[in-house]
Parts: structure tokens; C-alpha cells; sequence
DNA sequence: ATTCAAAATTTGTCTAGACGTCTATACCTA
DNA sequence: TAGGTATAGACGTCTAGACAAATTTTGAAT
């Protein structure tokens, strides 16, 4: 390898391994080179790969674990739809850090469509929790979920703290839920889930509406859920 | 100084200066000690330092500029209020990098108060910008912008791509105009405007409601926007 | 006093080497 | 077979030195 002048080697060899992850070379969650192989194919110092690694990891294109070696970020999330599939042991399955973030939160009365799935009679006073759920910082999702107010009076500040559902139900006596329905479709985002997303308003988002009931088979939450096509891809066994 | 085991001396020398900022020892927008100095002062090797300061870096707590030295970022945005003050003049004179992007826009009829400020018939069409302007990647106010459609068709998408509300108007035409009215007060964000501002919802925002004319008097553009109060504080002459 | 060029200062990049920490694997032992 | 241990492989940290690039300061010439 040969070296134009006026950049820096560690910003082209960063540039080199950006092409090759995006050619293929390297597939999401492939093993990288280890730094001496590095070292060799470019003929410099390990500082330098070192140098080039650490702007990869910045820009979270991979990923290093210490005594394994780095690996190419999996950008795209395989999200298996199973009836008790949890977003955070997902992302955490792959070395990703999960986290589920409120953007707003409102009671309001439910309208015809969320007290049809929710079993309530029109008008009952429901919950509606509007966030996004991140790994590493990336956006994968928006979801807006609905959930009955009588029951979970109070819900939004412990899944303000705890950042998870599944966290706050608890908290409510419910260890246990599944999911009963879900409705799958593309559609393209509007202005304000795209931006949430950080993703251009003219890629698709995989949208689903879904209906999770607790062991009884009685209906805690209604929820349409606007995934990153770009960066999920939803899996149905 | 010496070193506790287990802490890396970079993070502690990251550490120790970051209290030193915040316990005013390096003001905001004051030089910071050189590299040898620092080195002197710690006791370690040059890289070392560097590895602490590009942590500091990282974290926007400091700027570096070659051959110049490294500065404490000034979180605290002074803001003057003048009659033609531009947000973008405002941050790149404090050496930091300005940016200016569209969450959503739409086309709508003038409310009574719009239409009042922009000196045009209730339910004429005006365009709403709704936009988060930040500096170094760090969001500084988010602001919502109306204009009169039938004189600005179009400036959305020059928006977009200029990501500068003082460019988009030269297109127009409009190559000077003033701040006319400035109305201050503090409120508390709504949950939309705390996220986009990454801010807690019990920190409150300096919002401001103005309207801007061309060199001939006639409005061209009435907005809100919120300030982050942690972040901006606002100068009046 | 002004202007221009050289020198000094300061940060950026690259190389070289040593040792620490974490992980995986092979091997030995009970 | 289960479990611990030794070892090799791989990333993390620290030191040392040299030169490059950008900026500021100095000083001489006009």
C-alpha cells in the first residue's frame, strides 16, 4: 500500500477498511484482522492501525472486545417477532448496548382503535408512552404504546427510570406477558419518526402493531412500533 | 501526583482535569495548559496527556487547535440579542461548528396570533419550520419558524439544504433583514422539545417569540423558540 | 511604524518497544 | 469427566523519540 500525501495514513487506512466493510470483505459480525495482520497488510506500526481502529469504533462501524479481537458491527439487527421476544436481551445478544428512551408520555381517552385492541370501552383513560429504542446510541425504533390507565397509574416515572417495559410491568405484578397479535407493513416514516430515527424521510420504516396480554390473556398494551428498515430486519419463525 | 491502581492514568488525568474546570481552576473559553506542560505537572509521557486531552476532546469539554493550544469549551453560549444576529455568525465566532437542521415542515392556514405577527388574513397559507439548531453537535434551541407560502414556495427544500435560514432567504431575494419584536420568558418544555434538546424536562427554556421583517418593514417570519437555559444565555444591548 | 521572513512554540502523526489485562485453548490432575 | 492451570494470542496502556504542520512571536529591513 502506497500512501497519498496531504491524509493522514491512519485516516486511509480508516478509509480502506470502510470500503472493504462496505464490499463485503468484512460481513457484519465478521472477525477483523487482528492488529499484526493489519500491521503486515499495511505495512506500518500498530499504533497506526490502533489509530485507524479506535475512529472505526468512534463511528461505531466495529466493535473490540478486548482478548478476542474486533468485529464488524452488525448495523442490521435480526429481531426475531417471537411472543415473548424482549428488545434489550436482543440487542444485548449482540455485544450491542440496548437502551429504550421516553420522548413523551400522555394520558388520553382511548380512541375507537386502541379500545378495540385494548379490550376497554371507548374513552377509558389510557396511557400513551412515545419512545425510542437505541443500540450503541443508533435508533433502531419508535414505538407508541397505549396500556390503561386504572391499571398502571404511575408506570411512566418507573419505565422513565428503569427504561424497559418489561421492567415497569413488573413492578406491577406482571412477570410474565406475550404477545398476542402482530401486524406487519412498510410504510415511509413522517417528519418527526424519521428524524427520531435519524434516517431520511424517503427510506422505508417496517411498521407493526402489535398486542401483548399478561398470562391471563387479558390485554396490557397496544403498541405501533416503526422499525428502521435500514438497520432491523424482523424475523418470524 | 500519584496513581491508584485499577484507573487507568489517562481516565485519572481526565478525571483531574475535568474537576479542574468545573471547579473554575480553567475557565470556559480560557486557554488550557500546553502538552509539556501538563506533562511536567503530571509526570507522565507527552502521549499520555494526548490520550487524556483527546478524551476531553471527545466529550466536548475542550477544543484543540493546532499550533494554538487547547481551550475549555464554553458550554454557556452568550447569545446577543441584536436586530441582525445570526445564529450561525454567533457559534463560529466562538470557534465551534454551527448546524441547523429540519425535523418537519408542513403547509397550514395562519392562526389568529400567526397571522396577527405576519401581518396577513387569518387562514392564509403559511409554511411551518420546525427546526433544532446546534453547535458541535449539541443541541442549542429548537425553534419553530412560520412564513407567508405564497412568497417562500419552495424554501423548505433550500432549507434543507442549506441548513441556514439567512441563506435560504437570499435565494429569495432577501439579501438584508432585522429582528422587529423580541418577547422573552422562561417556561418548562414540552417532552417533544426537552428530547430534542437532550435536556431534562425540569430544566427550564428561555423561549422567545420574534418576528423578522425585510429592509422594506414588511414581516417575513414569525417564530418561537426555546433555548436551552444550560446552555445559551441571552445578551441584550 | 509597517511589512516580511525567520525562529520558536504548539499540536499532529508515525515509529519502536515494553509490559499489563483479558480470552481461549490445550493439557494435566483428581 | 470435571476442574484447574499453563500458555499463547489479542487488545490496552505507557514510555521515548523524531519529524510534520499550523500558529505565534521575534527581529530585521524598509
Amino acid at each position: 500500500m502506497d500512501w497519498e500525501p496531504g491524509l493522514s495514513i491512519w485516516k486511509q487506512i480508516e478509509k480502506q477498511l470502510l470500503a472493504d466493510i462496505s464490499d463485503g470483505v468484512f460481513a457484519p459480525g465478521d472477525k477483523m484482522p487482528t492488529e499484526m495482520e493489519l500491521v503486515r497488510r499495511f505495512g506500518v506500526n500498530r499504533h497506526t492501525v490502533r489509530r485507524a481502529m479506535a475512529a472505526l469504533v468512534d463511528s461505531n462501524v466495529v466493535r473490540v472486545e478486548q482478548g478476542r479481537g474486533a468485529f464488524v458491527q452488525e448495523q442490521i439487527l435480526d429481531y426475531p417477532l417471537g411472543s415473548k421476544t424482549r428488545f434489550s436481551q436482543i440487542v444485548s445478544g449482540r455485544h450491542r448496548l440496548p437502551d429504550k428512551r421516553l420522548v413523551s408520555s400522555e394520558v388520553l381517552k382511548a380512541t375507537a382503535t386502541v379500545a378495540q385492541f385494548l379490550d376497554v370501552k371507548p374513552g377509558t383513560r389510557v396511557i400513551e408512552l412515545f419512545s425510542v429504542s437505541e443500540a450503541d446510541g443508533v435508533p433502531l425504533a419508535v414505538a407508541t404504546s397505549y396500556l390503561p390507565a386504572a391499571r398502571f397509574d404511575g408506570i411512566v416515572e418507573i419505565f422513565v427510570e428503569t427504561k424497559s417495559l418489561t421492567e415497569a410491568l413488573k413492578r406491577f405484578g406482571i412477570d410474565d406477558y406475550s404477545r398476542k397479535t402482530t401486524r406487519i407493513s412498510a410504510t415511509l416514516p413522517s417528519s418527526r419518526v424519521a428524524n427520531l430515527l435519524k434516517q431520511a424521510r424517503n427510506r422505508p420504516v417496517i411498521s407493526t402493531e402489535s398486542v401483548d396480554v399478561d398470562s391471563a390473556g387479558v390485554p396490557i398494551e397496544y403498541g405501533v412500533t416503526a422499525f428502521s428498515s435500514d438497520r432491523v430486519q424482523l424475523i418470524v419463525e
